[in-house]
DNA sequence: GCCCTATCTTGACATACTTCGAAACAGTGC
DNA sequence: GCACTGTTTCGAAGTATGTCAAGATAGGGC
């Protein structure tokens, strides 16, 4: 792993590495799209919070989203978590 | 995901969520074991931040270490990266 | 044994980043 | 216009990062 790799993968880390990003990216994963309203309520946080890590989670890559007329509805990018998990698995089965 | 789960995983992610932990994590694994002295070289930083990292990877239960005469050797946890990985392969398949 | 050096960790501190809520803003539909 | 859903901005409190100095531990020379 050099310097520049690290820099690329380390931000997906650091996004997940949060209770409540780690829940949320659990959480949009879990379905083919999750509208935010169905998010919030699991949460004991303001709605400007949850935004907050939402839109992290989006800049890390991990996700992303669209309006589709009232609701903003979000889903996994699956090929981001797939290069963690092989990342991962390579020297753990060593 | 339930919170609790959430709360005991999120800080591996975050302990990965640096780029000098990913590339200090990286090396160990690369590696049945590896003296600290080794890792010190490869970057920019002093030797107590360099150790102040390896006690954030340490404390994720990312790696363990054991001091072996003069030097403090660190191996990697395979367990813990597998637990991680399986966990994001699950929904990167779907 | 005693001192000296080398290796690594710990403690104290300054700076920078995170987290979160309140208020303001933007987009949509009635 | 008005109500509703999310996002952005701003500020306060907490947490992380990195350096310097000091401490702990091990080995070698005398």
């Amino acid at each position: 792993m050099d310097e520049a790799a690290a820099a690329r993968i380390a931000p997906m880390f650091k996004a997940l590495g949060d209770p409540v990003r780690l829940r949320l990216a659990a959480m949009i994963a879990a379905q083919a799209e999750t509208c935010v309203c169905d998010l919030t309520p699991h949460f004991a946080l303001s709605g400007p919070t949850i935004s907050h890590h939402l839109k992290i989670l989006r800049e890390a890559g991990l996700v992303d989203c669209e309006r589709r007329g009232t609701w903003v509805h979000y889903w996994i990018q699956p090929a981001a978590l797939q290069s963690l998990s092989t990342l991962l698995q390579a020297p753990a089965q060593r």
